[in-house]
DNA sequence: GTGGCTGCAAAGCCTTTGCAGACAT
DNA sequence: ATGTCTGCAAAGGCTTTGCAGCCAC
């Protein structure tokens, strides 16, 4: 509904059969834009529909992404991470809350794009790349730069 | 030694207290640049000194990604990777094999440090970035551009 | 001498798997 | 009608943890 699809177009655009779950849990990750781990999506699934089990979103989530309905994010501890948001876009990655926030950037797009357009990488097809980028919050200090530790 | 610093040396600065153990575990991971995993490195490492326990790789590895000697990798499955080469560069993903190729191209880094020093972002500290970059080995045909799926 | 490090093994945790029954098509 | 999906629970696999003894400084 957020882009004129419903739940059960898009499953079957995939190739997927439409089951009750399968609705509740594209529903309930396409609105999560927090990239949730796979126990945030089991949480916010049982919500709305307690009798899911967690080993039926896991293999859903892992069925979504092998489909290209959502994407796995890379993290580099931590567990895994899933992006309901599958359009070309770049991570930051919060120190400290291990946070993990899009960003997305024309400018930045449009650099890569060319670059990649003109750079060949012998012997291999680019299929897809993004930027992730280590960030912190500044501390709260707009008036001058802080040094510390 | 294979950039002018000893190991002992490597660790001091980074200010860690210097034992075989961990002597071993940075020489040997100094090595290797297929961005192992802890079962990687674990098997090297009993390889020179088979009596290192896989807790103390595995407690070392986290100490030395901590104190900045190595890069811990980001993976959408599979375990963790470690990486020596903590300079920046970019990965490779290749489909299929799951391998991780170190990407370098100083065009590349030029351009980002370019955008990144013109773009801020509201709020934050930019630490570090870095491209991850999804490719698949093309057919072997170097002749001419193949298309294939 | 002492705080930190190692080895060992067990525990922990996230994720996957197997299977019988239920369901979408 | 049937091939697939679900729920349940157990198994799996990687990583972490606790603790006693040892070691680097």
């Amino acid at each position: 509904m957020r882009n004129g699809k419903s739940i059960q177009e898009r499953l079957r655009e995939h190739g997927l059969k439409v089951t009750p779950q399968r609705k509740v849990i594209l529903e309930v990750i396409s609105g999560m834009r927090n990239h949730p781990t796979a126990e945030m999506v089991i949480s916010e699934v049982k919500r709305v529909e307690p009798d899911i089990s967690s080993g039926t979103v896991y293999k859903t989530l892992d069925l979504f992404v092998e489909k290209g309905l959502i994407l796995r994010i890379k993290t580099d501890r931590d567990v895994m991470r899933y992006d309901p948001f599958v359009e070309r876009h770049h991570h930051l990655y919060l120190e400290g809350s291990g946070e993990i926030v899009d960003f997305e950037d024309h400018e930045l797009n449009h650099l890569l794009e060319e670059y990649f357009r003109r750079k060949q990488i012998p012997g291999m097809v680019i299929e897809d790349y993004r930027v992730e980028i280590k960030a912190r919050i500044s501390d709260t200090k707009p008036s001058a730069n802080s040094y510390n530790q």
